[in-house]
DNA sequence: TGAGTCACG
DNA sequence: ACGTACGTGACTCAG
């Protein structure tokens, strides 16, 4: 068996991956999708050739021979686009630090520097496997040497193998002759002439007739078609010519140590690194799942008396910073019990030296240490925590002031990040990696130390992106707010919530029977599947858009069938009342604890934007467009003694729009409290304002609707049902009527693309790698998040505001009201009786006050036995 | 697990 | 020519 080379052209192949794998891009905003692609190609080789040696070739920009032949050599080639540009470099890291052979060579191109290994290889008795995505390398074929094309197609990769004999059978020539082929037929992507009105498949009949071009041009009188003799008799030149470039110098000069290619382990701990900055999850597996030698580790030490502990935590009292973890044993726990195992130890960290867990272990309480972390907030500069709302639940008397919770800031440093945990800090601010399948002990040592070791790098970054105000008086604080909201909770009448479902549920039985009876067949009507094959195969009404899987029957489609076909409104009725049921009457029920109240999550890091999420369950997509889905909201009810006080803000995100885009006639519209959407209706249609239409002001109303979104033509039109045209034409006029929009928009964008992010009102930052993007639609989006952003995060930030200032006064003024829910726009309180005056004056002080724009605040407020009537 | 659908601001 | 409104989360089906 001869030993094996596999000889990659880099920039070929990259280009390849970059056109074929669709936009990626890691948290930082780098794209990636070319180094994903090429590094799948390239490992998909590696394991079908199983080669002793690799290198990867690519071409330097410099000039070479073939341009001082011939200036215009690759001159038509479009310059790389920026996207990919980036990613070159990087390509390059990873292949270092896989200790991959790279060779470039000024003067040289990658073809040439491929080819003469190639050769080299050949000759040492080597089988050579070149891979390439340029059809230019099928010269290099030989019985030894195999040329390998990869093509993706929809994810996979293919790959088209050459050897000598496979390029006579596809182009019926043998490689070398290959190259006078294209010396005739010319290439446009390299701007190789080649000889005119000679296309490939003349030129093909003449190379197989005569071999070469000399043979060619020796025979020319011959050459059939007429027209192709007369061409080669007048262009005989470029035909020479161009078989020069074409030519792969395969008698290069340069230096190739050959022990440089030879394979070793790839997957190594540099790689690792690199791999994890990349965010390459699925091509992380392929690493030996091996822990990094950690200087760290030496020091984590146990301890279990309380004499140790009681000097460590006095000790600990006059530090700047402590980073703090909890450590949950549960070895000895039944996997069904662990959430409810208690605590048997706390991390505790203020030094490289200084990392200790202290444990139960020796008999003393967990009460005594946790109280002892509690008293150590009080004297210290910063107690640093990941997850500082779930921590509450351990310390509730932690003094609020001193904590800082690192995952909160880096989710302000990166929001577009799904998920952060104590790794992702270790590594993004540390370059220090972990091991995801850690003993829960290691890791309490481990978290309290990044806890620790990350503050100073993490506050040092909220400063330098002017973030820092943002996270210390508003994110802070509001940890503590929706701590106490998620204790709150808010309380469901279980028994109503019970006959509401089972209302719907007998409902439901009868709608499936009229279905199945009207279209004469049982089918599973909530599969979307089945459902488009029996409405437009079997019944044949007429479809609209059609996705990956099938036919869309979204509930737009569905509703321009309805009026003509009974059936699709009894089936947009079954949808509405199933949804009503699992998600809502039945879900909902599941989430009610023994105190009778659902204690949902109110989550912090989630939103690109910087709104809060709710979850497990969502409260906030609680229904209320639909009377029936808004009955639901009767069985969210006050204890007894108290009533609910509900505000919400009135068109906050409009108010804002006409703040930040400083628009005179927006500004003095609001300060007269005039009607927006009926003023917008008058001026953009030209209409007197009394003589405004319903329909016109609907319009008007989606028209704004849509500048807050980012507006598109496209997008109004299909919301309004008219043409593209038609909502171009609205766009236009409400840009003429209020110009200071339209400035306001176009420098979000510009803004955006400039600095790679959109800011708010309050600082806060939302990155659009999107903007970057090579591809019309990722742009446009870019675009329409680089408008909608600052306005819906600057209303997130206002509204955190008036919920920490509505917490706090709660607080301080010793009320029993107590805030129980956040959706968006608006607040719900639980108020009780003797408070009510208190908590709307609150409410509205502290919401309306949140920030001073140049345009009110606008709160509407109401009371009510029950969310249903308190809106 | 991803796609489709639909509830909210 | 391209082809969607912005931001979320839960449920269901089907592979």
């Amino acid at each position: 068996m001869n030993s094996k080379i596999v000889l990659i052209d880099g920039h070929s192949i990259l280009n390849r991956a970059f056109y074929g794998v669709p936009d990626l891009t890691n948290s930082e905003g780098l794209h990636t999708n070319a180094i994903y692609g090429f590094l799948n190609i390239m490992f998909k080789i590696l394991e079908e050739e199983k080669p002793e040696y690799l290198t990867v070739a690519f071409d330097v920009h410099a000039p070479t021979f073939r341009h001082e032949m011939y200036p215009e050599y690759k001159g038509t080639r479009k310059p790389m686009m920026d996207e990919l540009r980036q990613q070159v470099p990087v390509i390059k890291d990873v292949l270092k630090a896989m200790g991959v052979k790279i060779i470039e060579q000024a003067g040289l191109e990658a073809d040439d520097l491929l080819g003469t290994i190639s050769k080299r290889c050949e000759k040492e008795g080597m089988d050579v496997a070149i891979i390439s995505g340029d059809r230019d390398l099928l010269q290099l074929a030989t019985e030894k040497v195999k040329i390998r094309i990869p093509k993706t197609k929809q994810g996979k990769t293919e790959v088209e193998d050459y050897y000598a004999a496979d390029v006579k059978t596809r182009y019926e020539v043998t490689p070398k002759e290959f190259i006078d082929l294209k010396a005739l037929m010319g290439d446009t992507s390299d701007n190789i002439p080649g000889v005119p009105s000679i296309g490939e498949k003349t030129a093909t009949k003449i190379i197989v007739e005569y071999g070469s071009i000399e043979n060619a041009f020796a025979h020319v009188e011959e050459i059939k078609p007429p027209r192709a003799s007369k061409a080669m008799q007048e262009h005989y030149d470029l035909a020479q010519l161009s078989k020069v470039l074409a030519t792969i110098n395969v008698e290069a000069d340069f230096e190739y140590d050959m022990e440089e290619a030879r394979l070793g382990n790839l997957y190594t701990e540099e790689a690792y690194v690199l791999f994890q900055k990349l965010q390459f999850k699925n091509l992380l597996s392929r690493f030996e799942v091996s822990a990094p030698v950690n200087k760290v580790e030496d020091n984590f030490k146990e301890i279990s008396s309380q004499k140790e502990a009681d000097e460590i935590f006095a000790k600990a009292k006059t530090q700047k910073v402590v980073g703090v973890s909890f450590y949950k044993d549960t070895k000895n726990v039944l996997p069904l019990f662990v959430q409810m195992a208690g605590l048997s130890g706390v991390g505790i960290c203020f030094g490289n030296d200084d990392i200790y867990l202290i444990t139960t272990e020796g008999g003393m309480s967990i009460d005594y240490i946790l109280e002892q972390v509690q008293d150590l907030s009080n004297s210290v500069g910063k107690l640093s925590l990941f997850h500082v709302k779930e921590a509450m639940e351990h310390l509730p008397e932690v003094n609020q002031k001193t904590c800082f919770d690192a995952i909160i800031a880096a989710y302000l440093l990166n929001p577009l990040k799904n998920d952060y945990d104590y790794a992702d800090v270790a590594r993004e601010q540390l370059d220090l990696l972990l091991d995801d399948k850690m003993e829960e002990l290691q890791k309490a040592f481990y978290e309290a130390y990044v806890a620790y070791a990350s503050y100073e790098p993490l506050v040092q970054k909220l400063q330098a992106s002017e973030m820092d105000k943002l996270f210390w008086e508003i994110e802070m604080p509001l940890v503590f707010t929706l701590y106490e909201m998620e204790k709150n909770g808010v309380k469901v009448k279980a028994s109503e919530l019970k006959v509401y479902g089972g209302q719907l549920g007998g409902k439901i039985v009868e709608l499936e029977k009229e279905i199945y009876s009207l279209t004469g067949k049982e089918f599973n009507i909530n599969s979307p599947k089945q459902l488009g094959v029996i409405l437009f195969e079997e019944l044949g009404l007429p479809h609209g858009k059609k996705t990956k899987t099938g036919y869309s029957t979204s509930a737009d489609i569905l509703e321009k069938l309805a009026p003509e076909y009974p059936v699709v409104s009894k089936i947009l009725e079954y949808r509405t009342l199933t949804k009503l049921k699992s998600t809502y009457a039945d879900g909902l029920a599941n989430f009610i604890q023994e105190d009778g109240r659902i204690h949902g999550k109110f989550n912090q890091t989630i939103t690109a934007t910087g709104r809060i999420s709710s979850t497990e369950p969502n409260l906030q997509n609680i229904p209320i467009r639909i009377e029936l889905g808004r009955l639901i909201r009767k069985v969210f009810v006050p204890e007894e003694n108290y009533i609910f006080v509900d505000a919400d803000y009135s068109q906050i995100e409009l108010r804002i729009l006409a703040h930040c885009s400083g628009d005179e006639q927006l500004i003095a519209a609001y300060k007269e409290a005039r009607d927006i959407h009926k003023m917008t209706a008058s001026q953009v249609f030209h209409i007197p304002f009394d003589e405004v239409t319903d329909l016109q002001r609907r319009n008007a109303k989606a028209v704004n609707f849509g500048i807050v979104y980012g507006i598109s033509a496209w997008g109004l039109s299909e919301d309004l049902s008219i043409t593209p045209k038609e909502a171009a034409e609205y766009i236009e006029n409400y840009f003429k009527t209020y110009p200071g929009i339209k400035e306001f928009l176009d420098n979000a964008v510009a803004t955006g693309k400039e600095k790679g992010y959109v800011t708010t009102l309050f600082g806060r930052r939302r990155p659009i790698p999107e903007l970057s993007s090579g591809n019309f639609m990722q742009r446009s989006f870019g675009e329409r998040v680089a408008m909608n952003s600052p306005i819906q995060g600057t209303a997130a930030d206002i509204m955190k505001i008036a919920m920490v200032g509505v917490h706090r006064r709660l607080k301080e003024e010793n009320l029993k009201s107590k805030l129980v829910l956040q959706v968006h726009d608006e607040l719900l309180i639980e108020a009780h009786h003797s408070e009510v005056e208190k908590v709307k004056e609150i409410l509205a002080y502290e919401m309306e006050h949140a920030a001073e724009l140049l345009v009110p605040l606008d709160v509407d407020m109401h009371t009510g036995e029950n969310w249903y009537e308190a809106k």
